[in-house]
DNA sequence: TCTTTATATAGCAATATTGCAATATTAAAA
DNA sequence: TTTTAATATTGCAATATTGCTATATAAAGA
Protein backbone atom coordinates (compact mmCIF):
# COMPACT_ATOMS: atom_id res chain seq x y z
CA UNK A 1 0.00 0.00 0.00
CA UNK A 2 1.93 3.32 1.19
CA UNK A 3 -1.07 4.45 1.55
CA UNK A 4 -2.58 5.53 4.65
CA UNK A 5 -5.66 4.97 6.11
CA UNK A 6 -7.28 8.53 7.43
CA UNK A 7 -10.82 7.14 8.39
CA UNK A 8 -11.16 6.17 12.20
CA UNK A 9 -9.54 8.87 13.45
CA UNK A 10 -10.16 12.20 14.79
CA UNK A 11 -9.17 15.45 12.70
CA UNK A 12 -6.77 15.70 15.28
CA UNK A 13 -4.64 12.78 15.54
CA UNK A 14 -4.34 13.21 11.24
CA UNK A 15 -3.73 16.82 11.90
CA UNK A 16 -0.90 15.77 14.52
CA UNK A 17 0.06 12.87 12.93
CA UNK A 18 0.72 15.39 9.78
CA UNK A 19 3.00 17.80 11.04
CA UNK A 20 5.26 15.38 12.87
CA UNK A 21 5.89 13.38 10.27
CA UNK A 22 6.99 16.77 8.09
CA UNK A 23 9.30 16.71 10.94
CA UNK A 24 10.82 13.62 10.75
CA UNK A 25 13.69 14.29 9.11
CA UNK A 26 16.61 15.41 9.90
CA UNK A 27 17.12 18.32 6.81
CA UNK A 28 13.79 19.31 7.80
CA UNK A 29 14.63 19.94 11.26
CA UNK A 30 17.83 20.99 10.77
CA UNK A 31 15.92 23.86 8.66
CA UNK A 32 13.86 25.19 11.26
CA UNK A 33 16.18 25.01 13.68
CA UNK A 34 18.27 27.17 11.37
CA UNK A 35 15.33 29.87 10.71
CA UNK A 36 14.05 29.81 14.59
CA UNK A 37 18.08 30.43 15.12
CA UNK A 38 18.90 33.24 13.04
CA UNK A 39 16.23 34.74 13.17
CA UNK A 40 16.08 35.80 9.80
CA UNK A 41 15.04 35.33 6.52
CA UNK A 42 17.25 33.32 4.41
CA UNK A 43 17.47 32.51 0.69
CA UNK A 44 19.43 29.39 -0.23
CA UNK A 45 21.95 30.40 2.72
CA UNK A 46 20.72 26.43 3.38
CA UNK A 47 22.84 25.21 0.47
CA UNK A 48 25.72 25.81 3.04
CA UNK A 49 24.52 24.36 6.01
CA UNK A 50 22.70 21.03 4.67
CA UNK A 51 24.53 18.55 3.27
CA UNK A 52 21.81 18.60 0.13
CA UNK A 53 21.80 19.48 -3.35
CA UNK A 54 19.84 22.84 -4.16
CA UNK A 55 16.80 20.87 -5.59
CA UNK A 56 16.57 18.72 -2.58
CA UNK A 57 16.54 21.41 -0.10
CA UNK A 58 13.84 23.30 -2.21
CA UNK A 59 11.40 20.14 -1.73
CA UNK A 60 12.17 19.95 1.75
CA UNK A 61 11.17 24.00 2.38
CA UNK A 62 7.90 22.92 -0.22
CA UNK A 63 7.01 20.33 2.51
CA UNK A 64 7.61 22.61 5.20
CA UNK A 65 5.22 25.51 3.21
CA UNK A 66 2.59 22.64 2.99
CA UNK A 67 1.91 22.50 6.44
CA UNK A 68 2.50 25.91 7.43
CA UNK A 69 5.43 26.08 9.31
CA UNK A 70 7.47 28.51 7.05
CA UNK A 71 6.55 30.90 4.55
CA UNK A 72 8.18 32.10 2.17
CA UNK A 73 8.08 35.80 0.17
CA UNK A 74 9.45 36.69 -2.74
CA UNK A 75 12.76 39.32 -2.92
CA UNK A 76 13.89 39.55 -6.33
CA UNK A 77 15.23 36.70 -7.64
CA UNK A 78 15.58 35.09 -4.18
CA UNK A 79 12.97 33.98 -1.88
CA UNK A 80 12.71 34.85 2.07
CA UNK A 81 11.67 32.01 4.19
CA UNK A 82 10.84 32.34 7.83
CA UNK A 83 8.97 30.27 10.39
CA UNK A 84 5.35 31.79 10.13
CA UNK A 85 5.09 32.47 14.11
CA UNK A 86 1.11 31.84 14.75
CA UNK A 87 1.32 28.41 13.19
CA UNK A 88 4.36 27.64 15.24
CA UNK A 89 2.66 28.10 17.99
CA UNK A 90 -0.40 26.75 17.17
CA UNK A 91 2.03 23.67 16.55
CA UNK A 92 3.38 24.35 19.98
CA UNK A 93 -0.31 23.93 21.51
CA UNK A 94 -1.49 20.70 19.80
CA UNK A 95 2.21 18.48 20.12
CA UNK A 96 2.19 20.15 23.66
CA UNK A 97 -0.46 18.79 24.57
CA UNK A 98 0.39 15.56 23.92
CA UNK A 99 3.85 15.52 24.76
CA UNK A 100 2.69 17.13 28.66
CA UNK A 101 0.32 14.34 29.48
CA UNK A 102 1.97 12.15 32.31
CA UNK A 103 2.19 8.22 31.80
CA UNK A 104 1.28 7.29 35.07
CA UNK A 105 2.59 4.56 37.22
CA UNK A 106 4.64 2.04 35.32
CA UNK A 107 2.93 -1.48 34.88
CA UNK A 108 4.80 -3.08 33.22
CA UNK B 1 16.51 6.86 -3.45
CA UNK B 2 14.09 6.57 -0.37
CA UNK B 3 16.79 6.40 1.93
CA UNK B 4 18.05 9.43 4.25
CA UNK B 5 21.17 11.02 4.81
CA UNK B 6 22.91 10.64 7.45
CA UNK B 7 26.16 12.35 7.63
CA UNK B 8 25.65 16.15 7.88
CA UNK B 9 23.46 16.47 10.38
CA UNK B 10 24.05 16.57 14.38
CA UNK B 11 23.52 13.28 16.68
CA UNK B 12 20.52 15.51 18.16
CA UNK B 13 18.87 16.34 14.98
CA UNK B 14 18.82 12.64 13.69
CA UNK B 15 16.98 11.46 16.93
CA UNK B 16 14.65 14.33 17.26
CA UNK B 17 13.74 13.47 13.66
CA UNK B 18 13.59 10.16 14.49
CA UNK B 19 10.99 10.75 17.11
CA UNK B 20 9.14 12.92 14.77
CA UNK B 21 9.25 10.58 12.32
CA UNK B 22 7.64 7.94 14.23
CA UNK B 23 4.84 9.77 15.70
CA UNK B 24 4.08 10.97 12.07
CA UNK B 25 1.12 8.45 11.41
CA UNK B 26 -2.46 8.50 13.21
CA UNK B 27 -2.28 4.86 14.22
CA UNK B 28 0.63 5.78 16.25
CA UNK B 29 -0.68 8.70 17.48
CA UNK B 30 -3.33 7.25 18.49
CA UNK B 31 -1.68 4.57 19.98
CA UNK B 32 0.26 6.72 22.43
CA UNK B 33 -2.51 8.48 23.38
CA UNK B 34 -4.69 5.68 24.07
CA UNK B 35 -1.66 4.48 26.32
CA UNK B 36 -1.31 7.79 27.67
CA UNK B 37 -5.17 8.31 28.67
CA UNK B 38 -6.54 4.85 30.11
CA UNK B 39 -3.24 4.81 32.25
CA UNK B 40 -2.96 0.85 32.06
CA UNK B 41 -1.01 -1.48 30.06
CA UNK B 42 -3.03 -3.59 27.46
CA UNK B 43 -2.72 -6.15 24.53
CA UNK B 44 -4.52 -5.95 21.53
CA UNK B 45 -7.56 -4.16 23.00
CA UNK B 46 -6.22 -1.83 20.46
CA UNK B 47 -8.09 -3.61 17.89
CA UNK B 48 -11.23 -1.93 18.85
CA UNK B 49 -9.49 1.13 19.12
CA UNK B 50 -8.10 1.30 15.48
CA UNK B 51 -9.26 0.71 12.09
CA UNK B 52 -6.80 -1.46 10.86
CA UNK B 53 -5.94 -5.01 11.24
CA UNK B 54 -4.33 -6.77 13.98
CA UNK B 55 -0.81 -7.44 11.85
CA UNK B 56 -0.70 -3.87 11.22
CA UNK B 57 -1.16 -2.79 14.79
CA UNK B 58 1.58 -5.41 15.91
CA UNK B 59 4.02 -3.09 13.23
CA UNK B 60 2.91 -0.16 14.41
CA UNK B 61 3.59 -0.98 18.15
CA UNK B 62 6.96 -2.83 17.30
CA UNK B 63 8.30 0.83 15.28
CA UNK B 64 6.91 2.92 18.78
CA UNK B 65 8.55 0.03 20.61
CA UNK B 66 12.11 0.71 18.92
CA UNK B 67 12.38 4.31 19.43
CA UNK B 68 11.34 3.03 23.28
CA UNK B 69 8.05 5.09 23.30
CA UNK B 70 6.73 2.20 24.59
CA UNK B 71 7.60 -1.02 26.35
CA UNK B 72 5.99 -4.68 26.21
CA UNK B 73 6.37 -7.47 29.02
CA UNK B 74 4.83 -10.77 28.15
CA UNK B 75 1.53 -11.57 30.66
CA UNK B 76 0.74 -14.98 29.48
CA UNK B 77 -0.42 -15.59 26.07
CA UNK B 78 -0.95 -11.66 25.67
CA UNK B 79 1.67 -8.49 25.92
CA UNK B 80 0.88 -5.62 27.60
CA UNK B 81 2.27 -2.34 26.50
CA UNK B 82 2.54 1.11 28.13
CA UNK B 83 4.47 4.21 27.81
CA UNK B 84 7.92 4.12 28.65
CA UNK B 85 7.57 7.34 31.32
CA UNK B 86 11.45 8.05 31.56
CA UNK B 87 12.05 7.93 27.57
CA UNK B 88 8.91 10.04 27.44
CA UNK B 89 10.30 12.74 29.47
CA UNK B 90 13.18 12.26 27.59
CA UNK B 91 11.22 13.28 24.38
CA UNK B 92 9.36 16.07 25.92
CA UNK B 93 12.54 17.60 26.23
CA UNK B 94 13.89 17.28 22.91
CA UNK B 95 10.58 18.19 20.93
CA UNK B 96 9.76 20.72 23.91
CA UNK B 97 13.40 22.42 23.26
CA UNK B 98 12.48 22.81 19.33
CA UNK B 99 8.85 23.94 20.22
CA UNK B 100 9.65 26.16 22.69
CA UNK B 101 12.04 28.41 20.95
CA UNK B 102 10.38 31.81 19.44
CA UNK B 103 10.41 32.89 15.70
CA UNK B 104 11.04 36.62 16.73
CA UNK B 105 9.97 39.24 14.78
CA UNK B 106 8.08 38.02 11.47
CA UNK B 107 10.02 39.40 8.19
CA UNK B 108 8.54 37.92 5.26
C1' DT C 1 -3.91 -33.74 23.51
C1' DC C 2 -6.74 -30.60 20.72
C1' DT C 3 -8.51 -26.14 20.42
C1' DT C 4 -8.71 -21.46 21.20
C1' DT C 5 -6.67 -16.92 22.03
C1' DA C 6 -3.20 -13.54 21.45
C1' DT C 7 0.46 -12.07 19.07
C1' DA C 8 4.28 -11.86 15.71
C1' DT C 9 6.34 -12.64 11.18
C1' DA C 10 6.66 -13.45 6.24
C1' DG C 11 5.40 -12.27 1.79
C1' DC C 12 3.26 -9.42 -1.34
C1' DA C 13 1.35 -5.28 -3.87
C1' DA C 14 0.73 -0.48 -4.05
C1' DT C 15 2.11 3.89 -2.99
C1' DA C 16 5.34 7.32 -0.82
C1' DT C 17 9.79 9.32 0.04
C1' DT C 18 14.33 10.74 -0.93
C1' DG C 19 17.96 12.35 -3.74
C1' DC C 20 20.19 13.63 -7.86
C1' DA C 21 20.99 15.52 -12.66
C1' DA C 22 18.92 18.08 -16.05
C1' DT C 23 16.05 21.61 -17.21
C1' DA C 24 12.79 25.46 -16.73
C1' DT C 25 11.97 30.17 -14.96
C1' DT C 26 12.58 34.69 -13.49
C1' DA C 27 14.90 38.70 -12.08
C1' DA C 28 19.16 41.24 -11.59
C1' DA C 29 23.56 42.56 -13.64
C1' DA C 30 26.69 43.42 -17.21
C1' DT D 1 20.28 41.89 -24.94
C1' DT D 2 23.16 38.39 -23.00
C1' DT D 3 24.69 36.48 -18.89
C1' DT D 4 24.48 35.24 -14.24
C1' DA D 5 22.21 33.98 -9.89
C1' DA D 6 18.55 31.94 -7.33
C1' DT D 7 14.83 28.85 -7.33
C1' DA D 8 11.53 25.54 -8.76
C1' DT D 9 10.11 21.58 -11.47
C1' DT D 10 10.59 17.28 -14.02
C1' DG D 11 12.04 12.75 -14.54
C1' DC D 12 14.21 8.96 -12.83
C1' DA D 13 16.02 5.19 -9.75
C1' DA D 14 16.33 3.26 -5.33
C1' DT D 15 14.50 2.46 -1.06
C1' DA D 16 10.82 2.89 2.57
C1' DT D 17 6.19 2.61 4.26
C1' DT D 18 1.70 0.85 4.73
C1' DG D 19 -1.68 -2.61 4.81
C1' DC D 20 -3.41 -6.98 3.92
C1' DT D 21 -3.69 -12.25 3.92
C1' DA D 22 -1.69 -16.26 5.27
C1' DT D 23 1.06 -18.43 8.40
C1' DA D 24 3.89 -19.23 12.53
C1' DT D 25 4.21 -19.46 17.68
C1' DA D 26 3.15 -20.00 22.34
C1' DA D 27 0.34 -20.13 26.27
C1' DA D 28 -4.27 -21.20 28.26
C1' DG D 29 -8.36 -23.97 28.41
C1' DA D 30 -11.25 -27.84 27.47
Amino acid sequence: MGLTKTEGYTQAQIELATVAKVLGHPARIAIVQHLLEINACIGNDLMDVLPLSQPTISRHLAELKKVGIIQGTIEGSSMNYCINAHRWREIRQMLGGLLGMEPGAQCC
